[in-house]
DNA sequence: TATATTTGCGTAACTGATTACGTAATTAAT
DNA sequence: ATTAATTACGTAATCAGTTACGCAAATATA
């Protein structure tokens, strides 16, 4: 089965799983090796207990790592054969104190020998790699604990589709791309306004001829994310940052961030040493993409759209 | 939970399911990430059969690591969802071979970005960490393949129960245990004979006082195995190796070896330059020991014993 | 003090694998 | 040419875990 070679580390799971079956499959034989009448799956919850404390089925639940109906069935099948027993919490009716009983203890003294004997075994295995096992679970369980699989797995498509996305400049063939993407978000989320219909039906009219810039992003070569810089001249700021949009089908590709660096990029190779947007705290992800930017909270400005209720700046 | 610090490393098994457990959480929502509609467990199938060839349920099952009967049930999911088609192989009509169907061949082009992704996520783990969990669970599997865990620790078993038994000499204490194992053997798998007797009864006159040795393995203290070396006398050999026993609930502990090379470092120290002994095929475990021990075979020894079939020598 | 929420835990249903078993097709042996 | 053994594979039962759910007890809140 030269199947692991072939897939890549994708296959990590199942290879692990695989290892998992072949190391458990003795274990029982290991039991009946040093006479011994237990099913490895108590083992844990055997251990757990051998401590000596008396414990409640959560509490032990917790201790092992398992479900709590899985130590619940653990505990039943042990109790049938009399290694533990059970009682009530005489304070909280609802807690099920168990411990080992007195044959319980005994099989624990019993079991001693084999501890050490498969602690040997599984050290000699160790000493033959080199790479240690044990030492290497301990890792992957810290690291995934900090971030989890799925997590990474996101980060990295994120990091490669931002290699597709391209941005260049707006052309007459994005108009419609320019208008839907906007008319998309602004009617989902408000209504459209007047002077939403002027920059969107007529762009090349009302900020390109006036000094302004549209920049597009293209994904595989659909546009899928559109970011306008209205021309300002109000003797504080250059540039207003404005009718941006990015398809929600292209949510995870960072075509936000990519498009809007790029447009403070060219605010600033055109000389502009301050933007100025307006937005609603409503949409989140927005604000914390200007955040980022390290666009700042300010106040004051009178504004033609009443959605405005947050306005920012940008000191470059 | 630090349930796994305390244990050591017995619980290798229950700690490996975990992490099995922890990775394998994720796959289902990655997918999803990818609007791939697929289930964890059919990938290893559906990688298989992207090589591009059409393989049978066996050949798969062989290929991927599983029973036959789990790729069958996969199998027919897949089929529902079309990304599979069967048909019967002409030539043998047991077979069931299986390929991608058109739909399965779009899937697997979706599902590179995927795997890309996934795999960079892992290496990046793997990156972090200083123990290489891919290439240690290589390496366990390829020991575990050599020889099984059981195996191991039965061999850790065997040697540390070697550490307990005690080689003694023959004290009239032990003539009732040089009796009893000898005799449950003999009328095991033989019966008794008059010269067994002779010297089971009395092992005082008929082999110390003529110069032989008794020696007794102790195991806590509990004879459990007994061998004679009978003075011979005859020219050629010294000793006759005889009477050696064994209880079969001291199986495992080596009990028989410690005690036939005692008798040979005995016979040795008292001068002997040849050994001689008679036993009977069927008992294979000792003709085992005989030969480890460096006993030949001859012929031609004339034997009170009809049991007898081999005959065999150590020349010391 | 009455009501809502949380906690402990048992039962039931599900899951992804296994082994056990039966049937049919093929191959080997007498 | 039978008969026996092997092989392919599907179905059923089992296994060790899970999640879902519900009840009762305890705790928090109005």
């Amino acid at each position: 089965m030269n199947f692991f070679e072939q897939t890549g580390k994708v296959a990590i799971g199942s290879r692990l799983r695989m290892l998992t079956d072949k190391v458990t499959e003795d274990a029982a034989l290991i039991y009946k090796l040093y006479n011994i009448d237990m099913q490895p799956k108590w083992f844990p919850v055997f251990y757990s207990l051998a401590q000596g404390k008396e414990k409640t089925i959560t509490e032990l639940a917790k201790d092992i790592g398992h479900s709590h109906p899985s130590v619940s069935k653990i505990i039943s099948e042990m109790l049938k054969k009399g290694y533990v027993k059970e009682s009530k919490d005489k304070t909280d009716g609802r807690r099920n104190v168990v411990s080992l009983s007195k044959k319980g203890v005994e099989i624990s003294k019993e079991i001693e020998d084999q501890l050490i004997d498969v602690n040997a075994a599984i050290e000699e295995i160790s000493a033959q790699s080199q790479n240690k096992l044990w030492e290497a679970i301990g890792e992957w369980e810290f690291l995934l604990e900090q971030k989890t699989l799925l997590r990474r797995v996101m980060e990295k498509k994120k990091e490669r589709d931002s290699l597709k996305v391209e941005i260049v400049a707006y052309q007459p063939q994005y108009q419609e791309a320019f208008r839907a993407l906007n008319v998309e978000w602004i009617s989902h989320y408000f209504t459209m306004e007047e002077s939403d219909y002027k920059a969107l039906d007529n762009p090349q009219g009302y900020i390109l001829d006036k000094g302004g810039i549209i920049l597009v992003a293209l994904y595989e070569n659909e546009p899928l994310g559109v970011c306008a810089l209205i021309k300002m001249n109000d003797g504080e700021y250059d540039f207003e940052l404005a009718k941006m949009a990015v398809s929600p089908k292209a949510q995870g590709k960072n075509i936000g961030f990519l498009l809007a660096s790029a447009v403070v990029e060219k605010a600033k190779s055109l000389g502009a040493s301050k933007i100025y947007l307006e937005s609603n705290t409503i949409l989140k992800p927005a604000i914390n993409l200007y955040h980022k930017l390290g666009f700042q909270k300010v106040a004051g400005k009178p504004t033609p759209y009443t959605r405005c209720n947050i306005q920012m700046e940008l000191v470059l």
